[in-house]
DNA sequence: AAAATGACCAACCGCCCAGAG
DNA sequence: ACTCTGGGCGGTTGGTCATTT
């Protein structure tokens, strides 16, 4: 029971588009704009070819503000911090690099950046996803700390996954959220995530967490959720996923450095927003420097 | 010089969602 | 309330070029 296709694919040209055909969307799109429907748009302009397929060629290629050539280092930083932050959504991070298109960022990270980070990092590729990335970070942490340590021996990121700076120094990857570590020492942690086949976006939401305190099982829950339609508004499912601070004091107080550090995401529960609210809150100036270092 | 391998990236595929009817 | 359609998205593929053996 498939749906039926957008265009007969036996009487529409595939592969690489030539010179004339970019010449030919170009100029029917510059004269008459796309009027809102890509699928009687190469009928319309005469290409032969699938409206999904002259949408991305416009949005990919053709469009005028499309920025060629190589990425900066300030466009890799913001690349690394939203992977970790928000995960692979590619057209959220384009909307952060003004001419950068998804697929190229999705190209980029594919094939150039992820490497840079395993390289740099000295870690496996199945931890350059933003669940991997935690996870490293976690059992990195764990290596090094114990139990009994005061809190400000956990203030060192260096087990943070880190990549190079201009200047020869390094930066870490969640430096902007920067909680004392004390409050992720293992021992004050529990994942519960036990579906470890799907990764997870990190968008960190203390109102979440404060909002999710489970008394039955005496722990807060740090929520880092993957998506809205990944999360009902049961416990049981929060529950399902995240870290969790088993204290409920320390929970607090991981809370409150957030909120200290101006990680707070204001309003409602951030799990609960939809894409346009978080393409919002992203490009928001409140907000942006969740992200990106002041 | 030729074959094998790797890197890159444009393009495609199929799914999901929102809106129209 | 339901179905259909188009837009948008992330994952994947395949072609081309560069590098290595």
């Amino acid at each position: 029971m498939g749906r039926t296709p957008c265009c007969d694919k036996a009487n529409v040209k595939r592969g690489p588009w030539s010179p004339e055909e970019d010449a030919k969307l170009k100029h029917y799109i510059q004269k008459h704009g796309t009027g809102g429907n890509w699928i009687s748009l190469p009928q319309k302009s005469g290409l032969k070819r699938c409206g999904k397929s002259c949408r991305l060629r416009w949005l990919n290629y053709l469009r005028p503000d499309i920025k060629h050539g190589d990425f900066s280092e300030e466009e890799d930083r913001v690349i690394y911090h939203l992977f970790t932050t928000i995960g692979s959504r590619w057209s959220v991070i384009a909307t952060q690099l003004p001419g950068r298109t998804d697929n190229d960022i999705k190209n980029y990270w594919n094939t150039k950046l992820k490497k840079k980070l395993m390289s740099t990092n000295n870690i496996s590729s199945q931890k350059t996803t933003p669940h991997g990335l935690l996870s490293h970070f976690l059992q990195t942490s764990s290596t090094n700390s114990s139990s009994s340590s005061s809190p400000s021996s956990y203030s060192d990121h260096s087990n943070f996954p880190s990549f190079p700076n201009p200047n020869g120094t390094f930066s870490t990857l969640l430096e902007p959220i920067s909680f004392s570590a004390s409050l992720l020492n293992p021992t004050n942690l529990i994942s519960t995530n036990n579906n470890t086949s799907q990764d997870q976006t990190f968008i960190v939401n203390p109102n979440r967490a404060q909002n999710n305190y489970d008394a039955k099982s005496d722990h807060g829950l740090l929520v880092f959720g993957r998506d809205q339609a990944s999360c009902s508004s049961s416990d049981a499912e929060y529950g399902t996923r995240g870290i969790g601070v088993k204290d409920e004091k320390k929970r607090m107080s991981f809370v409150k450095q957030f909120h200290d550090h101006e990680m707070w995401m204001e309003a409602s529960p951030l799990m609960d927003y939809g894409l346009e609210e978080i393409k919002q809150l992203i490009t928001s100036s409140s907000c942006s420097n969740v992200f990106l270092d002041g």
